[in-house]
RNA sequence: GCGGGCGUGAUGGAAUGGUAGACAUACGGGACUUAAAAUCCCGAGAGGGUAGCCUCGUGCGGGUUCGAGUCCCGCCGCCCGCACCA
């Protein structure tokens, strides 16, 4: 038999077409089945999609088409993250108004994806950048200031002097804007800031619930809400300027306080700015901590910087005991109250510093069986392990480290010294950006009466259509009339805020708008309520941190603004890997791209050259795929050669999703293949099926059972890999079923009786439903061919025959002394006496017992059986 | 330094403490073909033997167990996150 090949450059527009028409994917008000959420991360409207997202989707998609199958009613929506500076620099470089770059890269992402078949519901699509969804977000700010959740502060803000604008302590990495790559600078300025800190708690805790979620994920947030336990007190200090007697001082370590021998404040504190007021030798000394910088290096490098500041401060649990104060480099102003206490014997940092400016050094403890003192390496007690107390006001002993901490801190508490207070290194979230492509943040500020909310009758607070964008920075702050307006309040001169909203609030709440797209309100609670939280959310790792965390207290503050009712975002969180790709470099030294290079295997060694002109190529590391390495594939000419199915099924195949995948060359092709066999397995079939010539009336039955089985083993397996997400293991169970159906097929493609045919029939039809979440364009092929009536798209998840997952003979190893030495075919539930004597008679058994009897048998039911000599 | 993860053929990777290497890719051989592609069949962890088989084998060293890739202890290496955090 011969059978046309494939074409998914036919196919795949004429389903997308029909799944289109038909609203498959279009949820019903009226559908009351039970709800399932699943979520992609919505990308950010660069104007082309590229293989990660592919990747993402396609995990997200088989799951939603999946359960869609299984008969939930399946949420599966899709939007654009559409404000950001990339839409102000095309502005500026291209004379192209924001929005205009803005929506046309989203027309064309959006029919790339449509492009690969997802199974999304496009009439909930929306844009952060739609003025109605940055409507509903100034709502959102509104209510969160009347609920107490915004504060207007002053402060230190990080400062990326190349995209002009403030950025959240999330956004810096080792220094520099995440964005920009740009060394960040201090700035004071008076910023808007949401309290995440109130909720460090709740979001800690909450962590503890989310057991869907990565380990590795949880991890990262608990260290960067970062709590730690320890003693609050005050120092005072002797001869300080008016208002600074009292120095406030946190510590994780109450039982150092038994040996201090210095005080330290940090460069930004208060006092050392108060100090230097009078003082120039301070200012200097302040201008070199600034100097070092924050880079992962500098911080490495730098050497222990203190200045004494002549002021001594006094121990909380003694007032003549004096400690000199010093403002030391190492000592950071945004942890804890930016003063430390330094007990240089039991602190290696304290030690460096005592050394180096020759402070005393006073032992707290020491190590049970030894007298020895600290030198030039700190002594830090194992916490668990007993240790003698040399040094010890209080009643000392001999007792762990935690029974000292504690002890000291029930001391301080008693005595009125100080408390025992929780520190969290969370801060709360700065979200003005001085940037025009974003939600304005609905204020007015008036000289009289102050800064007051856009009343909301007023809103949406509109961006302008008429942006300058010949000048860098936040054009609304240029805009001649847009920040002008009238008072709410005493109709006088006032001004709007200029400042949007940093990006990552409009993706805080978008999962939450998909519920109900169209609301007249941020949410309809109702509905909120019960499709949340998303069942499985698949993203990168990347937003481990910032998103994740952002969107965790997002729902906490609209729970207290009443928009819906729950805490967490995400019940199921999964972060796929990467795509990554071989790079290759010319003789000259540039990165080249897949597209230009050919490999060849000669000899077992891949040798690579230019297409074009056949120079050799060096063949270099896997890495990302990324724009400077040029190591990307394009989507758009996967689709375009191999189709959608190809790419998706790929993607699914080999590498466990949460790891990165490596894009190859032959790895496509061989997808390609499957996809091909499939399709010439379905179109065989309905040959033999059809043909009487073939089809005989005989009722022979050989090979009907085993084949029946493994078609209903196949269906629970691919089912149970799907919904653990586990599809490369999936694919692994697919190919199997269909290397059977391919052998038993053409086993009979002379003669078929009735039943094989029958059997037959039923392999591939379900071979089709469990390909169709990963390959749904094929599938629909196939499910046609069949004679199927309807999509495959609305077919039921088949059932599966319990009976035909009963096996009634199993293979059991039989080991001597823990090693292979035969298997044997076995009854279900064979009697350990049958199997004694039918494993003592075997050959390799009889051998090696030589005529003695065993030591032991051990039988395991079903599965091994091992002999001990 | 702290935390998380990983280490299995040429490669991606499978293995509820129970037959290591499923499935795929690359490779080798064969069939079909004038030839190639496509397709189909066969082979394949390493070593030894004509063969039945035997020995070794999951980063390294120990341990627990009838039995360890899997559990425990100690190393080595790689990846990721955090970090002058008091």
């Amino acid at each position: 038999m011969t059978v046309e090949r494939y074409n998914p450059r036919e196919k795949e527009p004429h389903w997308q077409k029909i799944w289109e028409e038909r609203q498959s994917f279009v949820l019903r008000d009226d559908d009351k089945r039970d709800p399932y959420y699943v979520l992609e991360m919505f990308p950010y409207p660069s104007g082309r999609i590229h293989m990660g997202h592919v990747r993402n989707y396609t995990l997200g998609d088989v799951l939603a088409r999946y359960m869609r199958a299984k008969g939930r009613k399946v949420l599966h929506p899709m939007g654009w993250d559409a404000f950001g500076l990339p839409a102000e620099n095309a502005a500026m470089q291209n004379k192209v108004p924001a929005r205009d770059w803005t929506y046309a890269n989203i027309a064309n992402m959006r029919k790339q994806l449509k492009a690969i078949g997802l199974s999304y519901d496009w009439t909930r699509e929306f844009a952060t950048c739609d003025v109605d969804y940055y409507h509903q977000q100034q709502k959102l700010f509104l209510d969160f200031l009347e609920a107490g959740l915004v504060a207007r502060k002053k402060s230190k803000v990080n400062w990326d002097p190349v995209d002009m604008t403030v950025l959240a302590n999330e956004q810096v990495i080792d220094g520099r804007g995440w964005r920009s790559g740009a060394l960040v600078e201090q700035r004071e300025l008076t910023q808007w800031f949401l309290k995440v800190s109130d909720y460090a708690e709740d979001l800690l805790t909450g962590l503890d619930k989310l057991d869907r979620w990565p380990e590795k994920v949880r991890t990262m947030q608990r260290n960067w809400i970062g709590k730690s336990e320890g003693l609050y007190f005050e120092f005072g200090v002797k001869g300080a300027p008016a208002g600074f007697e009292k120095l406030p001082v946190f510590t994780t370590r109450p039982d150092t306080m038994h040996g201090p021998t210095f005080a330290a404040i940090a460069a930004d504190h208060p006092l050392a700015a108060e100090l230097a007021k009078t003082r120039p030798e301070i200012v200097e000394f302040i201008e070199r901590c600034h100097q070092i910088g924050t880079a992962q290096e500098a911080i490495d490098t730098a050497e222990k910087l203190g200045f004494d500041t002549g002021l001594k401060v006094t121990h909380p649990a003694d007032p003549n005991w004096e400690l000199p104060l010093y403002i030391a480099n190492f000592v950071l102003m945004d942890y804890g109250t930016g003063a430390i206490i330094g007990c240089p014997a039991h602190d290696q940092r304290d030690l460096d510093f005592a050394r180096k400016y020759g402070l005393p050094v006073l032992d707290v403890y020491v190590p049970v069986d030894s007298d020895e003192r600290v030198g030039d390496v700190a002594y830090v007690p194992p916490k668990t392990e007993k240790v003698r107390y040399i040094n010890w006001f209080g009643e000392p002993g001999i007792l762990t480290n935690y029974e000292a901490m504690d002890k000291t801190l029930r001391l301080f508490e008693q005595k009125g010294w100080g408390k025992a207070q929780t520190q969290y290194r969370l801060r709360d979230w700065g979200i003005s950006r001085q940037r025009y492509w974003g939600c304005p943040i609905p204020v007015i500020h008036c000289e009289s009466c102050g800064t007051l909310p856009v009343p909301r009758d007023q809103l949406p607070v509109k961006l302008p259509d008429d942006i300058p964008t010949d000048k860098p920075g936040n054009a609304l702050d240029h805009h001649p009339t847009w920040k002008h307006v009238a008072c709410p309040n005493c109709g006088g001169k006032a001004e709007r805020e200029t400042d949007t909203m940093d990006t990552f609030v409009d993706s805080s709440w978008y999962y939450t708008r998909f519920t109900a797209p169209k609301a007249a309100e941020p949410t309809e609670p109702a509905i909120a309520n019960a499709w949340l939280p998303v069942d499985q959310y698949v993203g990168g790792v990347e937003h481990a941190i910032l998103h994740l965390l952002y969107s965790r207290f997002f729902t906490r503050a609209m729970r207290k603004a009443g928009h819906l009712n729950l805490d967490e975002p995400f019940k199921g969180l999964f972060t796929q890997g990467m795509v990554t790709h071989e790079t290759y470099k010319s003789a000259s030294g540039e990165w080249l791209n897949p597209a230009d290079v050919v490999i060849e295997t000669v000899d077992n060694v891949r040798r690579a050259s230019l297409i074009t002109t056949g120079a050799p190529v060096e063949i270099g590391s896997i890495e990302k795929m990324s724009k400077s390495k040029r190591n990307v594939v394009d989507p758009d000419e996967i689709v375009a050669t191999y189709g959608a199915d190809t790419a998706r099924w790929f993607m699914l195949s080999d590498s466990p999703p949460e790891r990165d995948v490596q894009w190859t060359e032959a790895g496509v092709e061989g997808a390609s293949r499957f996809l091909q066999r499939i399709w010439k397995l379905v179109a065989e079939f309905v040959e033999t099926r059809d043909d009487l010539r073939i089809r005989l009336n005989g009722d022979g039955d050989a090979g009907v059972l085993e084949l029946r089985k493994l078609t209903h083993r196949s269906v629970r397996n691919v089912g149970e890999e799907i919904e653990g997400l586990r599809f490369n293991r999936a694919v692994a169970q697919i190919y199997e079923l269909a290397n059977a159906l391919a052998k038993f097929q053409q086993a009979h493609d002379k003669s078929i009786t009735a039943s094989q045919l029958e059997a037959l029939g039923e392999g591939v039809e379900r071979l089709v439903q469990l390909v169709a979440p990963m390959m749904p364009h094929l599938a629909e092929t196939c499910w046609e061919a069949l004679g199927k009536q309807g999509l495959v798209a609305d077919a039921a998840w088949p059932a599966v025959d319990p009976a035909l997952l009963v096996e009634d003979s199993v293979t059991v190893a039989v080991q001597v002394n823990g090693k292979l030495r035969s298997t044997i075919e076995l009854p279900v539930g064979a009697s350990r006496e049958s199997v004694e004597e039918i494993v003592l008679a075997l050959e390799p058994v009889t051998r090696l017992l030589d005529g003695k009897a065993p030591k032991k048998l051990i039988i395991v039911p079903d599965r091994i059986v091992n002999v001990v000599l």
